[in-house]
DNA sequence: GGCCCAATTGAAACTTAATCTCAATTTCAG
DNA sequence: CTGAAATTGAGATTAAGTTTCAATTGGGCC
């Protein structure tokens, strides 16, 4: 699992495997979902083990460097980031109003992005698609 | 055009028309393409006409407010705008070796956000997807 | 196990984009 | 033209993220 792919890509590069670094993957896989380097420093700190802010960052870096991480969107404060490994890829929505993130996936999108790179001599590898607006809970309460 | 829709704005909230604006407002249109703020401001001060940064970073607000600017992404190094007014709503696609960008358009991919957005009851009001891959030339230098 | 050295850590300083403060200035409705 | 309200600029401030560097630690090697 993701351990076993840390540890390699850290060997691979001959870098060492600390207990910082162990701290941040499991923290990281244990959330559900999109966080923000601040939350996630927050969350080992509360779960008693102390790691420095730079340490977190420094990891997260190594961590989309590996793959295994995502830096899926630069919001106004801050990024925000989301792990890879065991999830299908997906697109999101974002609502600017209360900052909720939606994930969804069409495969219908996924084919017309190949249809058009076709079209443009383009090898396309990956791509983001970012939604922006206002959610439904937002939409009804500005009325 | 232009001028007369930010003046129109500037009017509909009780703002006013100064110098400081309409010069920030002639240099983002007389810009083709993508621009940063720190560029903006660099280009209204060479041009002669003084203008505080706060004033540059202000305007490029209300002018992302009044709908005729987009902020399109935020970068490692700040955010990055373009002006939407006169410019058909496009996306793009990145080469990853040589940093080719290139613009396309599809009204199927807009149809399909559409319906997917209604599917979630989202009301989307922009949205910026980025394929990232390879070029018709980069990809045939690799062989 | 124990040695050794390159990698790592933490705390605090630093960087950088962007925003805010507030006194002085400017716009514009009347 | 006048005055209230908006705007400006210079510099202070904020906040995310990175860097610095002395002290610490991991892990290959014996």
């Amino acid at each position: 699992m993701e351990r076993t792919l840390f540890m390699n890509f850290l060997a691979a590069r001959g870098l060492k495997l600390t207990k910082e670094r162990m701290a941040v993957l499991r923290q990281i896989f244990s959330i559900h979902g999109h966080f923000e380097p601040e939350r996630l420093y927050l969350n080992i700190r509360s779960s008693g083990i102390k790691a420095s802010r730079a340490s977190v960052y420094r990891t997260l870096n190594l961590l989309v460097e590996s793959g295994l991480v995502e830096r899926i969107s630069r919001s106004e404060k801050g990024n925000v980031y989301e792990h890879t490994y065991g999830h299908r890829h997906h697109d999101h929505m974002i609502c600017t109003t209360c900052g909720e993130v939606i994930e969804f996936f069409s495969e219908n999108l996924e084919e017309i992005q190949n249809v058009i790179c076709t079209r443009y001599h383009f090898t396309g590898t990956s791509h983001t698609l970012e939604i922006r607006g206002q959610c439904r809970t937002c939409k009804k309460r500005k009325k």
